[in-house]
DNA sequence: TAGGGAATATTTTTT
DNA sequence: ATATTCCCTA
């Protein structure tokens, strides 16, 4: 390789910058067309680059890079590039150090999250965070939304707590904190009362000291806009800022690169409007749309020769998304031979479509290719399951690609929750998972005991857990089992500061019983539970502390190892983007599934072009062949639906496919359904939604936000207020004098019940 | 407090 | 079909 650059983990002498030296051009260059070139050799001034599927956006963003280091225009820690998931990021990396021949540390490479974190620990005070906060993953801010609703005394079967998040999550998503919600967007949740809730649930996570997925990038907006001094910082920081999937940012991901790009200005972002399938996450094709609006004197190139796929293919998808209007339009081109045509199936079922996907996989295979070059691209994530099962049988190795992470799996959920209380004693909602699991005789009573406590002090759970013991508030053993409990935690605590991380979850595991509970558990999974946790250990080996690691299992939730061997590929449309096989298997082809029904019920014409979208991304997937199917019926819950084909199937150019249906289905042309006889019960979509009958029982609970952050409302006196001799009522002993006083713990003689020891705040002046 | 059994929801897509 | 939640009893 030619001159290595040598810029390893150099930080910018403050202000000089490597100086630009005159350089033959390099042997990258001439690997490039010419629209890729210029936008590599464009690295000055806002860029815009239209890059259709399958033309070299990532090279051209990855030799972007590598060029401006080459130049020596700016240090690594100058360069912040963004991409959309973990693995473009992991992509990038890999692909700029072998550009440049060997690893650049320092990069501010990784996703919107990951970058935005990086800033956001470096000021979280800003926002009234510690630096240490954790970030909540979906399951604990479901558990806070539910908490923040039951303190607002709202009917969480009328108002579920997963749309007060799906609210939020929008609010978030468009850079808007409580205070700047107008009215016209506050939305309809628990009649208008959604705002205050959002609120609340933003005090909360800040007594927590926690951050969820939204947070990352709202925290940032928040402290660049009160802070000047901060942005300007970051502003000449970024030298050069990159990004990938430019159409899948949402509002808050925009204003969050717009504050950035404001210094140097050297902003380039590179994108598909064709491609853009996030909308229903607050995703803004219209970002891309104002581009040149938005950053004035901005140069357009498009990239427009395909590279992946054979005419066919190209030509399918292309046939398919002019059945879109509002396109920024691009005409891709590809050479070479036509290829195979798109293939059309129809099949009676679910399990036949999964048969004859098999069967083909397997001829594939007999002809000499790879299983790792095939994939199964699916709509939704339970469409695997079939696949699946039916692989298993035949024996074709395979994997799913973003199914349900290792990290989300309950084990690792549960073992990663003593960790965070080890970590950050006041994670209450860490806490309270595990205060109880394995079983230890800590039931909703001592829990309930525990949070009034702590409550009523401002202080966490586990402080609350510990002022207890020392009392006769809980049953006896109850008392005895935190007492254990909290033992364990200061002995862990100790050990994580001296003992490997690896080291200190086994022993974690080991001594709160939890490797024992499984072991004695009867349960078909267990055993593969444990393999998890032995996973969990050996993936804890590869970081350094527990911080790293709880940072790492927040924010790499993707488990899409892609390595792993020959296998095939099962994957989310979703998930998909960004892949490319030789072969790609493109099932469920059916109205209500794909289009999905949901999708159309609450997006209308807009969202279905965006599920038309992701059927060009899914076709675009392919390099050879594509085999797209539809099932007449299909297993849903207890009873079975029936299915027409989709609309989308029609609308492939004939030209480019070729319907290869069995008769007798539906016919050759995918038009109408045969009635298929009295054994199928035809049911319409059920996912329609559901609020509506609940429509009268409209009480009106006023809410007040204030009840629920004002901190202490009732509470009896301050600590340091109670002396000995003092007549005192307690809700469960009753009368007594206070005998002895000891900080904020009373030892106080009942009436009726006897001397007991107990917290002040339990206890009003008789 | 735990465990059983019934009732109920679950299926879009992800950082 | 399966997972979660709720309510009851021991």
């Amino acid at each position: 390789m030619a001159d290595p650059f040598d810029l390893s983990g150099l930080e910018p002498p403050t202000e000089s910058a490597p100086s630009a030296g005159p350089k033959a051009a390099p042997a990258y260059l001439s690997r490039l067309n010419e629209a890729q070139r210029a936008a590599v050799e464009a690295t000055e001034g806002p860029l815009l680059v239209l890059a259709g599927a399958g033309t070299g956006k990532t090279r051209v963003l990855t030799t972007r890079l590598a060029h401006i280091l080459r130049l020596r225009l700016a240090w690594p820690s100058q360069i912040l590039a963004v991409t959309f998931t973990n693995r473009a990021a992991r992509e990038m990396q890999s692909r700029v150090a072998a550009l440049i021949g060997e690893a650049v540390d320092g990069l501010w490479l990784g996703t919107f999250h990951s970058n935005g974190v990086r800033i956001l620990r470096r000021h979280a005070e800003l926002v009234g965070l510690r630096p240490s906060f954790t970030i909540l993953d979906v399951d604990d801010q479901l558990r806070l939304m539910k908490q923040v609703l039951g303190a607002a005394n709202i009917d969480e079967k009328r108002w579920p707590a997963r749309a007060l998040a799906a609210q939020i999550d929008r609010w978030k998503d468009r850079g808007l904190a409580p205070g700047r919600v107008g009215t016209a967007q506050a939305g309809d949740f628990a009649d208008g009362r959604a705002v205050a809730l959002y609120a609340a649930y933003q005090e909360r996570l800040r007594t927590l000291n926690a951050a969820d997925f939204g947070d990352l990038l709202l925290h940032c907006l928040t402290i660049f806009t009160d802070n000047p001094d901060v942005l300007s910082d970051y502003q000449q920081r970024f030298k050069y800022i990159l990004v990938d999937e430019y159409q899948d940012t949402n509002v808050s991901q925009y204003l969050w690169l717009r504050l950035l790009a404001q210094g140097h200005k050297n902003l380039c972002c590179v994108g598909d409007d064709d491609q853009s399938i996030y909308g229903w996450r607050g995703a803004e094709v219209g970002n891309i749309l104002r581009f040149e609006k938005d950053f004035p004197g901005a140069s357009v190139i498009r990239l427009e020769r395909n590279y992946r796929s054979t005419p066919n293919i190209l030509g399918t998808a292309s046939g398919l998304i002019a059945h879109n209007e509002g396109r920024l339009g691009k005409t891709l081109w590809t050479e070479g031979e036509d290829g195979q045509k798109v293939t059309i199936h129809g099949v009676w079922d679910g399990e036949e479509e999964a048969r004859v996907v098999g069967e083909e996989i397997e001829s594939l295979q007999r002809q000499g290719h790879a299983l790792a070059e095939m994939a199964i691209l699916v709509r939704a994530g339970f469409q695997t399951r079939e696949f699946e099962d039916r692989f298993l049988t035949l024996g074709i190795p395979h994997r799913v690609i973003g199914g349900v992470g290792f990290y989300e799996r309950r084990e690792i959920r549960d073992a990663i929750a003593y960790l965070r209380v080890i970590h950050q004693d006041d994670d209450d909602l860490a806490f309270e998972r595990i205060v109880n699991v394995p079983k230890r005789g800590i039931g909703q009573a001592t829990v309930k005991t525990l949070h009034e406590l702590a409550r009523a002090q401002g202080i966490s759970l586990l402080a609350a857990a510990h002022a207890l013991v020392g009392t006769d508030e809980l049953r006896p053993q109850s008392r005895g089992a935190l007492r254990g409990l909290l033992d364990c935690f200061d002995r862990w605590r100790t050990a994580a500061a001296d003992l490997p991380l690896a080291d200190v979850i086994e022993l974690v595991l080991e001594e709160s019983g939890y490797t024992e509970m499984l072991q004695n558990d009867r349960a078909p999974d267990s055993p593969g539970r444990l393999d998890n946790l032995k996973e969990l250990v050996a993936a804890a080996e590869e970081l350094e502390t527990l911080t790293a690691f709880l940072e790492h299992v927040s924010l790499i939730m993707d488990n899409d190892r892609a390595a792993g061997g020959d296998a095939v590929n099962l994957v989310t449309l979703h998930s998909a983007k960004g892949l490319e096989f030789d072969s790609v298997f493109l099932p469920g082809w059916e109205e209500g599934l794909f289009p999905h029904q949901r999708a159309l019920d609450e997006g209308g014409a807009k969202a279905l072009e965006e599920e038309r979208r992701l059927a060009y991304v899914g076709i675009t997937r392919a390099r050879q062949r594509i085999r797209i199917s539809y099932a007449a019926s299909r297993r849903l819950f207890t009873g079975w639906q029936s299915n027409i084909p989709s609309r989308f199937v029609d609308e492939l150019p004939a030209k480019h496919v070729e319907n290869v249906s069995e008769p007798g289905l539906y016919g050759a042309q995918g038009v109408g359904l045969e009635d298929s006889g009295a054994e199928f019960i035809v049911q319409r979509p059920a996912f329609g939604p559901r609020r509506g009958r609940y429509a009268r029982h409209a009480a009106s609970n006023g809410f007040d936000a204030e009840a629920h952050t004002g901190q202490h409302p009732t509470q009896a006196k301050p600590s340091g207020s109670y002396t000995r001799g003092m007549r005192i009522f307690h809700q469960k002993f009753g009368y007594g004098r206070i005998v002895a006083v000891e900080d904020n713990r009373l030892e106080i003689a009942f009436d009726k019940a006897g001397t007991k020891k107990v917290i002040d705040s339990f206890v009003a002046p008789a």
